[in-house]
DNA sequence: GATGAATGAGCCTTCATTCAT
DNA sequence: TATGAATGAAGGCTCATTCAT
């Protein structure tokens, strides 16, 4: 959570420039999310701030900027949670359990959200290879705890491809329907993903 | 395989009214999966049918018209296949099975990843809710049928709307990787995914 | 009146040319009046007639030919009357009271209030130059039974122009807003006008 | 007389939005006489005051509010006029031909003639409630004075509502066939239809 | 750094007119 | 002659971006 509301932070003349990046960025996550990103006028994003529009321009240069931003931070996110899990070992079904709690996580807050959502069309051909390439590291994190899995014997083998692309999918989709504050927690979500897309997974789950 | 190209159907001024808007259709949902909804001028759809841009508005009121075109079809191919599983009997899990084939059958099919890929922030207010209601359709639709499952025994007590939600993600993502003519054939993945994502799912697969 | 309904004039084949001519300018003028010339498309005057757009063109080579249809036809009827009140005889007076009760009566009718109401602008330069140039002979005849009166004892010496030009307005604006069947009839209203606009016109009426 | 020229107005960045509304409003009176208002391009109206189309937008929402921006802007003229007639006191008589006076200046001005040579049907339905009410209120006034005489004695018993038509219409109608420098001035012009339109209606005018 | 104003580029939509049957 | 379909031409409006203060 902040400490101060996006608002504030422009309150104040010389804050941090991240802060202020950061601020514009929450704000536009969540009006793209609501309405779309061509929906989306920089007049609604600077609107919602309290400044104005040409100020946006001190902090990203164009709105595919801010756009590429969004996602950007949302693989951050991802990243951070693929070290996590990294430091915390155990056999491939365990990362692999590790990995979806961390995913299903992310996929309940905005910027996890942009990753599925937004139109990654609207991206420029760099910024597209550069999301491309951020997204198949984390396709590639999946296949390779599931082929860990089965190496180590924790997951029975299968098609890793198709197995962790309907993870991914099942993952994926929270974006579209979760809601926060109504039916299960983020968390209890986590579990229940974690447990379920699992189950005929792990090892012995073939008679 | 239609046996017209898309092009020979608008070759005579008087063809069948019904054959050029989905020839329309066609094009469009081609071109909005290729380049997005907005990048997607009309322009290039009537090029791409060998016509002008105001000849396609004898058969669609706006260019969200055919986008609403493009969901409406899609739907239409789901119906299909939901009368065909009710008509085809079987416990729970059977149609649960027979559910995730055709679905992920349309999933690798334009209009069905039409109602995945493209943003419905662009349909209209009225149009959105039209959508809307006939996806909520499929949705308990997949419901139901895990509820029979359990019913009838033939699936494990579970969350219905969580299995609900993660299976139709895993298999809506099918639209976003599904590349026709590399890796498995669309009809192995529909047996595939019928198979791994009720795994975990059927009776006895708890121990 | 019509003998037949417009739309009934196009059922036949082999009718008249000029019947449906007329008849395509009675609901031409119809709907320039009402909903004005830009805002009536041509597929509106082809459904009031129960035909398609196309045919008009049998009839009219453009939109703005039946524009100048309408204007010629209200012409017409100026110029019939203007022939009748020269045979009437009379003094200056006399002719303009007679004037008067006849352009008064043909501004509640169709086509006068074409001659006011729609908008010139839309006629080609070739055509403007037609009606100017009508409108510049009923504009004189006003003139010319006002000087007529002057040099016969009947009207009191006046600037003629302006005399003209307010008696002619007084008698356009009928056209917008004489409503049929509301208020005086159109035979009253000559009357009362012819009376009006001549009592401080004519002999005797200064002090 | 503006001490600026229109195109002055836009020349530097900060200034007086209303002086630059105003500025609009003007080119564009001026365009819509000239050429009609279909035939003015809201491009015309930016290159007669030196700048772009869409710059229009920030004065303004769309052409059709330019168009309301000029009735009411003629309006605003007319009621300026008609609280000074009110002050300035008299019989009826007296003010109906201070009205007259006052109309017919309005008349010869642009923001008057585009109250009458203006195609209403281009004026949005709310926007057309709008100038009709107030076109109402200009129709009550008239017939106001004239009661208003009657009663006083001043004005000789007549059917109030056709004098107040064609009173207006003979004014109306300048909008028409006024041209500035040529023939009589404004002042003039207003002198002698305050005279001519009250002759036959001044109190022993009928023998 | 921030802002009000302006611009450039683009695209949807309309509709009179023409074409092909 | 009549029509369904197609087109050419045009113009209003939007909005990301830039300019000038």
């Amino acid at each position: 959570m902040l400490s101060v509301t996006p608002q504030e932070v422009f309150d104040t003349r010389h804050r941090n420039r991240d802060q202020k990046r950061t601020a514009v960025l929450n704000a536009a996550a969540e009006l793209f999310l609501k309405n779309g990103y061509h929906r989306t006028r920089l007049d609604d994003v600077a609107e919602s701030l309290g400044i104005t529009k040409p100020a946006l321009y001190n902090y990203f240069k164009s709105k595919h900027d801010i756009l590429l931003g969004c996602h950007m931070h949302g693989h951050d996110l991802i990243d951070a949670s693929l070290g996590e899990i990294e430091e915390e070992g155990g056999d491939g079904l365990d990362r692999l359990r590790n990995l979806i709690r961390a995913y299903a996580g992310i996929m309940t807050m905005p910027f996890g959200m942009c990753l599925v959502r937004l139109d990654e069309h609207e991206l420029s051909d760099k910024a597209l290879k550069l999301v491309t390439t951020r997204r198949r590291m984390v396709d590639q994190r999946f296949k390779h705890y599931i082929e860990t899995g089965i190496a180590d014997g924790s997951i029975e083998p299968c098609d890793v491809r198709i197995t962790a692309f309907w993870i991914a999918g099942a993952l994926n989709w929270v974006s579209h329907w979760f809601k926060p504050g109504k039916g299960l927690s983020s968390g209890q979500l986590q579990e229940q993903l974690a447990e379920d897309l699992t189950r005929g997974v792990a090892r012995g789950s073939r008679r």
